[in-house]
DNA sequence: TGACTTAATTATGAATTCAAAATTACGCTG
DNA sequence: CAGCGTAATTTTGAATTCATAATTAAGTCA
């Protein structure tokens, strides 16, 4: 019944493989928010059976990004103003101690790795460019969550940011805000050369409020549009 | 074949129930570190059949508490010292956290409840009762970060509390350290009386970094012994 | 006896099946 | 024809089954 197609899935966990291709159908919208998760249908594109689809789905559901209603299903989360108001503090307290532990491990290797990033970031900014800004943004947080060489912060830290990351990527950014973020940018990349962690930690956490503020605002304005 | 007797599982979802049965065997080490998860005596034991098992056990996996090896089943994870000095500050940043939200959220009537179980916790303390004194112990960070008003964090800080409360458990404090312990209380509860966020921040996260180091200390004198 | 092969057993991963719950479709009554 | 109640259908949750991988046991030969 079930063929072996090269879209079939067939390397390690299909558990494991299913969190991982879900997550950016999830992050994308291409499952949209507050909609019904379609198993059925999931359980076909991806060639595999329900039992390992739901273990998936319920790995998703412990991290946020799914809900399991007993007896309905499992629904993808809508991101709501209180859930953000929650997250991005505790993911600001999270960066701000990668920052701390940044500057005390990196390398100058790594430094010239994220100078490059963030380089390469300014030029998508100038072109205006959101997606390649957003991809190179989060290359260079994920550098600097890397350079504080502990698993267990990069792990906790990743898992919120995924929470938040349909949201700021949905939410179009104001030129204003653009600007700012920039400028925050210069600043982190600044502390980072100077291996100043309290400078930088304190300047991840204002980074991270800011991007609260901008992705509430966009929620608001959101509102009497349509649910996200 | 499945029998509903008392001790079987029937109410909401059985993987969460598994999920909320399985904690506890995993932090008190009934089921110990480094041990194999006997799938088949869990399915006896909590009369369900593998499939629910399974899917508790991959949440359990993205909790950290168990291991999958492909192939080869479920294992208990060990709480190392990597794993202990990567955990506790991150543990620490959301404590910290949770202390400056709870000064700014907390309401009378909380503060005499914690109040009132850290006389208990004093009790515990003379009485050198350690059973009862964590049992406290856990009610007042519980109860800080309750009044924090932040589901996120509250669930972060949980879930990697979790992973080092057997170490916690297991690691008995040596005679000065539990003094210290008890005094940093001390402060903590006169901060959150005094509703200094700054101050009881800084206190939890000195509180946590002399906690991570008791249980370094206890893991490195129980490296000759036997792994935990 | 001891290392190596191979067969038997067991455990794992995933598909399938089945009972129960929820949803939808249908028909009845006012 | 609108609202309610009941039957048919679908979906869900969980047990069972089945193929495959891993482990253990048995047997062979130096």
């Amino acid at each position: 019944m079930t063929l072996h197609t090269s879209q079939t899935i067939m390397r390690k966990s299909l558990h494991h493989e299913l969190v991982d291709r879900l997550q950016p159908l999830i992050i994308n919208s291409e499952l949209k928010p507050g909609t019904k998760i379609p198993e059925k249908q999931l359980c076909e594109r991806f060639g595999v059976s329900r039992t390992p689809l739901r273990e998936a789905l319920k790995v998703l559901a412990s991290d946020g990004l799914v809900r399991l209603e007993p007896n309905r299903g499992a629904w993808v989360t809508q991101v709501t103003q209180e859930e953000v108001d929650e997250v991005f503090p505790v993911l600001g307290a999270l960066e701000a101690l990668s920052g701390e532990l940044a500057c005390k491990h990196i390398t100058d290797a790594e430094i010239e790795e994220v100078r490059a990033l963030h380089a390469q970031m300014i030029r998508s900014y100038e072109n205006r460019d959101l997606d390649a800004y957003f991809s190179v943004n989060q290359k260079i947080h994920r550098a600097i969550l890397l350079a504080a060489r502990n698993a267990t912060l990069t792990t906790s830290c990743q898992a919120l940011s995924l929470r938040m990351q349909r949201a700021r990527y949905l939410a179009n950014m104001s030129e204003g805000r653009w600007y700012d973020a920039v400028q925050e940018h210069e600043k982190i990349l600044q502390c980072l050369v100077a291996r100043d962690g309290p400078n930088l930690a304190a300047t991840l956490l204002h980074h991270m409020d800011a991007k609260r503020a901008s992705v509430v605002k966009w929620l608001q304005s959101q509102e009497t549009t349509d649910a996200i």
